[in-house]
DNA sequence: TACGTAAGCTATCAGCCGTAAACTTCCAGC
DNA sequence: GCTGGAAGTTTACGGCTGATAGCTTACGTA
């Protein structure tokens, strides 16, 4: 046993119906880990067991695996996504496209933002292998969804204004969020892309057919 | 010691000379251990060891790390992909816009062939902390360049030829390959992408600003 | 005030990992 | 034929991992 393993003195035990509450230290222990580390393979069981100041075992009170914490993660952030698109869109009640425009650069923003958690979210890498674990998949096919129906509808929206030409907005959303999709996650991996400082609108208004 | 640690029993060594065999030996066990697992944290010495049937310790004959096996292996699969993409355009010969579809075609297939090692690529994961590793990062950066390069001219063709509008094809190349990396890596993840069947020539039209 | 139970801990297991050091085998050239 | 070195092996060490079983502590309720 190393001696970091050794529980932190600080803590104080939770009420007793408040037992829950370690769980979202746990998250937010796992997420701390991620964004500094830039490396899901250290989210070990033990590591964030160690940085949320507790014992490995105390863990499985809250989750029934390893792979659980990382869908708790995910799950967190995909909320946190959605929640920011949702206050992008609000915010944005100009004429179309500035509702559009609003959510595709709110996601540039998140995944700017929390690179780490966002290459995570979509790398496909923390997906456990069905049947191992207790994280099944349906949880995860749907969880990009709601992003896809606001950027959507948006489209729709600009195409009934006459500020974009699609002919197939539900169709054109899928590759304006591909478009952001690779450009979000390749700046997650390196900011040495030779890409003009503009390359964002320029992907949107094209992937978006604007003003054509 | 697991007895899955032992050497096979039929491998004969290699001759005085040709003890570099063996080094290729070793990122080809990595290569299909990626391709099965599709989990680059499955790529560990021991395991590749055991895939090419040799004791683990003699790896470090040839490589330093065991993040230089990665280096290898994500080396060796940037050389697949410019090779690629060039006998794709060499095949090409039409007027444009024919030589970019077909290097963007090309580029998809190569994703869609070979998921696994695809995001291991672009994903970043694999990257080592540096001074931790033999690996250095000035290796990493310039292994895309020479795709960019490739789509950077054909592009420019169509200009010339009149079958693109765009202002800036160095510019657009970069999103036009953004965008294609977003699918390309989007589908190494999932297939569940409610996309329009041809939304692959929808991207490069709209992004290369072709026919406008 | 006594007690049941929630909350978390200690101790421990088996398994895997990367790596170092020293040993064996066998070929090539003198 | 002898010998030196290349090729690869065996053995071993320390450290980390996920997980289980059983213990302690303290709180809310009866």
């Amino acid at each position: 046993m190393t001696s970091s393993d050794v529980t932190a003195i600080g803590r104080s035990r939770n009420r007793r119906g408040e037992g829950g509450r370690l769980r979202d230290e746990i998250v937010e222990a796992a997420v701390e880990l991620l964004d500094e580390t830039g490396d899901e393979r250290a989210l070990t069981l033990r590591s964030i067991a160690r940085r949320a100041g507790i014992a490995a075992p105390s863990i499985y009170r809250h989750f029934p695996d390893q792979p659980a914490i990382m869908l708790a993660v995910v799950r967190d952030a995909f909320r946190e996504l959605h929640e920011t698109l949702r206050a992008a869109v609000d915010y944005a009640e100009a004429a179309p496209p500035a509702p559009l425009l609003a959510i595709c650069h709110a996601y540039l923003d998140f995944a700017q933002a929390r690179p780490q958690r966002y290459r995570t979210m979509f790398g496909g890498l923390w997906t456990p292998t069905p049947g191992e674990s207790s994280v099944t998949v349906e949880d995860l096919t749907t969880l990009g969804d709601v992003g896809l129906g606001m950027l959507a509808e948006a489209l729709a929206d600009c195409v009934a204004a006459g500020v974009s030409s699609s002919a197939d907005p539900a169709g054109d959303a899928v590759g304006v969020w591909l478009g952001l999709h690779g450009l979000a996650h390749q700046r997650t991996v390196t900011h040495q892309l030779p890409a003009p400082p503009d390359i964002d609108d320029r992907m949107i208004t094209a992937l978006a057919h604007l003003n054509c």
